[in-house]
DNA sequence: ATGCCTGCAAAGCTTTTGCAGATGC
DNA sequence: GCATCTGCAAAAGCTTTGCAGGCAT
């Protein structure tokens, strides 16, 4: 229930940040944009500030509840933050999004840090692809 | 030499394109973004607006001299495009970047596309790291 | 000479911030 | 009741664009 991840974030339970996580929730697109977010919101007759959503996402961001991802430059999109860490791949040609978890590249990429003298402590990774002609 | 270079682009030659390659071939930061390159070039005294240099950027990114990553929300940083491809992990305590590459993590990505039924044209990886502590 | 380039200033986008009023607890 | 939150409008960054003059070939 939206209501107790709000309040375990700290937060105060207000109508806007309800509305927000629904939104995230229910829609089709798994990864949404400020400007996807009030427009879903605009749709749904529900009255809520630019500037709240891009505030209310970054604490949500904060608290957790969400991952926010710059796949291209411009803009940032959103995505809730359940079951496991992910990657993504996008085809260049539908711009669809695909999420894939690969256990080997996670290995990998925790075995580079540690030889540099590093330990990772987060990653970035995105795939762009294009259909696959026989 | 550059002039070779701007040329192969189909560029004309021209002075802010000659400074500009210059300043990412000479600087010690690899990665620079059009702000960093137009401030060396005013301490080059060397007067080019801010205009050009994220036209002339942009246009060497175009003909494959220059890499543009994205590697923050809010701004692009630019790399000569010299030598083979590779990919950074960026420590988030210092901000120092460093370039790797591991034949077994692009590997994997090439299979992970095929799987999906597609073709990988090019990824982004990005690990942020901080030092290791014994 | 002509078409490509450049600088400047203005505009465009996404995102952030200040503030006064509204709301949750 | 009081602190937090919200909407609005303005501001802030980064980047792009229109335009008139300048430069390379």
């Amino acid at each position: 229930m939206e209501t107790q991840d709000i309040k375990k974030a700290g937060l105060k339970v207000t109508l806007p940040r309800i509305r927000i996580l629904q939104i995230l929730e229910n829609s089709k697109q798994r990864h949404m944009s400020a400007e996807d977010v009030y427009k879903a919101l605009i749709e749904a007759d529900e009255d809520v500030g630019l500037a709240t959503i891009y505030r209310v996402l970054t604490q949500f961001e904060a608290a957790g509840l969400v991952v926010r991802h710059n796949f291209e430059e411009g803009h940032s999109v959103f995505e809730l933050a359940e079951g496991e860490h992910h990657d993504h791949m996008i085809c260049l040609e539908t711009g669809k999004i695909i999420e894939f978890h690969d256990e080997e590249i996670e290995r990998r990429q925790r075995e580079i840090a540690k030889t540099n003298g590093y330990d990772l402590e987060e990653h970035s990774l995105v795939l762009y692809v294009k259909p696959r002609k026989k």
